[in-house]
Formats: structure tokens, sequence, C-alpha cells
DNA sequence: ATAAAACCTGTAGTAACTACAGGTTCAAGT
DNA sequence: ACTTGAACCTGTAGTTACTACAGGTTTTAT
């Protein structure tokens, strides 16, 4: 009796429905060696296995997560080489929380402006010869 | 005697540089249709006026602001075109600032999601065997 | 007059995919 | 066995909003 849930292989169309990735994506990820190269049918159509899945589905989270392609391959790298730490891992996340910190306060100031802009707005029947926002984004921000 | 502050011809450098723009972007919204299509010396070099650098300082804040190029051209369609009115504008400005509250949250769950994980990992010293965030990352999310 | 700074056009590169065109292979049903 | 339609293949171009050249011309200051 085999196991429910362990498949044994997998098309990229299977593997792009259970990692919630495009198919395009699945072979662009291969193309820039984020994924490996995989088998091949007889015909030349891609074969995975269990292990890609996984990576796959790594690679999705972490661009879920906000971290660059850039920095997937630095987690990659991780995985893929011996001799590394939890503590390197905790570094790259916790730096990619402070950048993500960063741009939360960024577009909270933003997000003020744009409220202050509206509340000042008098409403649906005035000309824009007198529009606050209009107004506001026409300020030379280099005169007072 | 001239007032200090109104020049009255700006180069491109001189126009990015009030802007904050970089000259190249200054040409790309001219390509694309942002800026007009401003006077030239004989020698072929683009001079604009005051009423340019208020539009391209218009550009520019909206831009900071988090309207897509996109938004911006229609924006400043209400600016051209006559007979728009305030409450357009407001509708415009409050659908923006929406679509940021949106983003805040998408990433206040995110950092939470990233401290988390960094929380549960032990340390330096520990082998990326038992790392929680590798693992966290390589769990399949269609498995509870 | 000359030299350096600023400008010109046009193209290509960036990030991270996404979409297409035009063809081949696979799987299921008859 | 055969057919048909879905899924797959490669390779290229498009997306967003710029940015960075290369290779040449004009302006400005000495």
């Amino acid at each position: 009796m085999q196991e429910h849930s362990a498949k044994a292989a997998f098309s990229v169309g299977e593997l792009a429905r259970a990692s919630q990735c495009k198919i395009e994506t699945v072979r662009y990820y291969e193309k820039i060696g984020l994924m490996p190269t995989p088998q091949r049918t007889e015909g030349g159509h891609r074969i995975y296995k269990q292990p890609e899945l996984k990576r796959l589905i790594f690679i999705r989270r972490s661009r879920d997560l906000g971290f660059s392609v850039a920095q997937v391959r630095d987690l990659l790298r991780f995985v893929d080489e011996p001799n590394h730490t939890c503590g390197e891992v905790k570094t790259l996340t916790l730096a990619q929380s402070e950048e993500v910190q960063r741009k939360i306060d960024d577009l909270q100031r933003l997000h003020k402006a744009l409220l202050e802009m509206a509340d000042r707005c008098k409403g649906e029947n005035y000309s824009l010869e007198q529009c606050p926002i209009i107004d506001a984004l026409f300020e030379d921000p280099n005169e007072q």
C-alpha cells in the first residue's frame, strides 16, 4: 500500500500547480539557476521529483516574504552547501525584516499625506481651480 | 529689479536639479508624453520655462506618493482638460490611499512572519539541520 | 581660440517575471 | 491503432519606470 500524499514524479504543470507558480516562472527559475536542470522524458518534457517540488516551494515562499531573487539565491546556497549555521540564516532574516519595516514606515507616511490631501478637498462640485490636492502636488518643495 | 526666485528659462540640467529628477528621466517623461515637447535652442538644446518646471515637480511628487505613471497621466488629464472637478481628484486620491493601506497590511503580516521565524532560530552555533527558518520555508503549504 | 561641461540621439540594461508564436509530445477515448 | 486535444517545448518580445552607456555636438568660460 502506497502512501497517499507522496507522488513519485511531476510534470512542470503539476509542479507549477503544487507550488502556486506559473509554468513560465518554473522555466525562468531554471534558466537563472535557482532550479536545477531536470530530467526529461524521451520526448523532452521535464520530469521532477519531490526534492525539486520542495525547492520550488522554498523559492516561492521566500519570494512571498519579500526576499529578492538574489537573496533567495543566498538562502539556497546555505541549503546547498554544507557547514552553514542557523545564525547566518537568522542574520539574513533579521536584515530582511528591518527592510520591510522601513518600507512600512515609508508607506505610512505616504498614507498620511494622501489622507490629509483628500481631507482638505471640498468635494464633488468644486472646480479644479481651488483643488487643494492639485495645489499640493504643484507646490515647489524648494520654496518654503 | 527682477524677482529673485523666478527664473525665465531653464536647461534640462537645471530643470532636473530643481525637480530632483535625473536628466534622462526628464527626457523619458517627454518620450512617454507626460512632459510636452519643449522649445529648443538653435543648436538643439531643450529650453523650459516656469510652467514646465511646475509640471515636472507635480509628476515627481505624484510618483513619490506612489501613483503609477498611468495614474499620474490621469491626474494630469484633470489638470490639462477643462471642466474637471475636485471630487474626481479626491476619488483618485482615496483609491490610492486604500491601495497603500493594503500594501501596509501585507508588509505588516510579512514582518510578523519574519520576526517569528527569526525568534525560533536558536542562533550562531547550530547547524542548518535544525534551523527553524529553513524548515518553515520548506514547509509545503498544501500539507497542513 | 580652446577646453571642459553640458547637451544631443539612440540603444541596451535593470528586476522578475509574463505572454506569445509556432511547433511537438503525451494521454485518453474510441 | 488512431485521433484529438491538452499539455508541453524553445525562443523571443513585452511589461514598469527608469538608468546607463556610447559616440557625437553645442555652450560657456577662460
